[in-house]
DNA sequence: TGACATCTTCTACATCTGTAGTAGAATGCT
DNA sequence: AGCATTCTACTACAGATGTAGAAGATGTCA
């Protein structure tokens, strides 16, 4: 499942807070994005429509939940881009990224106690 | 830059190997990608008309390559991706790969060299 | 020099995306 | 009950993207 930039906002909200009307999205989205309410509506339409967010009727509002974890986004959002620009792997991208980013110290040392977590983590199993 | 899908198609020949001709990318586009010789054409001059690539008439032919870098692209697409689905920050694009990712031992072995060997070069600057 | 092969430039067109207006239904307040 | 507010459903429309055909220009080989 894609989504596209206009969805990435929307799901934001979504997954920050939900269940949720279009309104209540309206008013957390962030302020430089000033969309028209018919402007969210249409896009959560197209996000229930691809089964990303599932829509329930309370009265006559509705009521918006994802379907879609943050997390599958987030997994398949990086797939694809390592398949688009990093030959498929994550080890590239990882490597670009450790590479190519100055990362401060503390972010480094950051890093090296969550691979290490993850480390341990496997071992115990 | 934003550059889509197909546009990374051509721009991963074109870093392969440049300059090419259309013909030359056509022959080493992976072999899924089976795309007419003047679908190529049309997505080369768009990709010569947004700036990320250049063109060159040799007698009849043209020869392209590339303006935009590998690396520059692999960057702001890594931008763009953190913007929208990890907060604007490389840290949490970061943890989730090592997270959510099954590394393997080596993989692991791996980062904690790059990440250290990039700690020695700044130290030693 | 003529027939083919190959290039290039233009044009085309369906689908996807971003963005929103209109109109009718439901709700709420007085 | 009547008017204002707010929803939803539907329609619209321009620009981006994927994909490619048509036609004319150029090069090539016998």
């Amino acid at each position: 499942m894609k989504l596209t930039d206009a969805e990435w906002q929307i799901m934001n909200c979504l997954w920050a807070r939900y269940p949720a009307t279009a309104r209540g999205i309206a008013e957390r989205l962030p302020k430089e994005v000033e969309w028209a309410y018919t402007t969210i509506k249409t896009l959560l339409a197209r996000l229930v429509e691809k089964g990303a967010v599932k829509e329930n009727k309370k009265g006559n509002t509705s009521l918006y939940e994802p379907v879609l974890s943050k997390q599958n986004a987030r997994r398949n959002a990086l797939k694809m881009l390592a398949n688009q620009a990093f030959d498929g792997a994550f080890g590239p991208l990882m490597h670009f990224l450790i590479e190519d980013e100055k990362l401060t110290e503390s972010q480094k040392n950051d890093l090296l106690k969550a691979i290490q977590k993850q480390d341990r983590k496997e071992k115990s199993k």
